[in-house]
DNA sequence: CATAAATATTCATTTATGTGAATAATTATG
DNA sequence: CATAATTATTCACATAAATGAATATTTATG
């Protein structure tokens, strides 16, 4: 069985080559290239991946939007990046401090500001910590907390 | 339940803290940090994290040495992110050109030189391009082969 | 607005991962 | 080298994630 995250790519490969106008013919391109899926998964599939369905002219296309692949990092892996990496999350006033292992501060930052957050303003990451600045709607206790939950800790 | 990143976390800081000179005691120090866990989850998690047993003076240690925290990226989490990020590998002579998603590369890249494999010398990240070098004993066709591998291609 | 087509969701099942108890294997020690 | 102490592994089970078939829901179309 080829795995979830291999046949999304493939799909993204997919849709960014030719028209795809509903599940069922992706279902069979994805067949063409020895990926058995069903249209159930491949619905769950585009919901994962953040694809539209477009309206060109009587046709209906669907396309992965640029900010999706551009910028998303879906909130499962930020969760996986941060349980792994993050090993303590700290706050003063709007400001986080997270902690991570030597050298992968940039990692877990860059993991953050791709998955654009309405609570996190930006990050600056150094060597083994990073700073969260806290949008002003939220409190850095809060986004510290949140933090925590997506690390585990 | 605490999830096993976290509870593998905090053995690294109980390590780093004191000293711990079995198993059993390690499974304490846990309980007393409120995390149950048998001794047979104790030992395949000083496994993972590559732990080593050190010996002064009679007394036995368990340390996880710098470079399994500085460097070590454990294979599974490798896999995880070629699964996540690599979209295509191909190769040319001794060299490996990963792609991902836009902006993605240099997570990737992070993570290959933190894998610290005999097979890689290096890698340099753009924004979607990682070129890896294979190492003179083995080939990039074999290194391409391998990523390829890791990312579910 | 009725009907057909397309898509999302539920449900049951499979598969992968993590776990502790028991035990095997290893390592230390007299 | 025998024995005790420690550590790794096996096994059975629990939990979570992924999946397809069936079906409910939504969307398009006459």
């Amino acid at each position: 069985m080829a795995s979830k995250s291999q046949r999304q790519h493939l799909i993204e490969r997919i849709l960014a080559e030719r028209s795809v106008s509903d599940h069922g013919e992706l279902v069979e391109l994805l067949a063409a290239e020895g990926v058995e899926a069903s249209q159930a998964s491949v619905s769950r599939d585009l919901d994962e991946l953040g694809a539209v369905k477009l309206r060109a002219g009587g046709q209906t296309v669907y396309a992965i939007p640029e900010i999706a692949t551009q910028r998303a990092v879906p909130l499962e892996t930020l969760r996986r990046v941060c349980g792994d990496w993050v090993v303590d999350a700290q706050h003063s006033q709007n400001l986080v401090v997270l902690t991570t292992p030597p050298g992968s501060a940039h990692v877990v930052a860059s993991a953050i500001d791709r998955s654009d957050s309405d609570d996190v303003l930006g990050t600056v990451a150094g060597d083994d910590t990073i700073l969260v600045v806290a949008a002003p709607h939220t409190t850095g206790e809060a986004v510290a907390e949140h933090f925590r939950e997506l690390a585990g800790l």
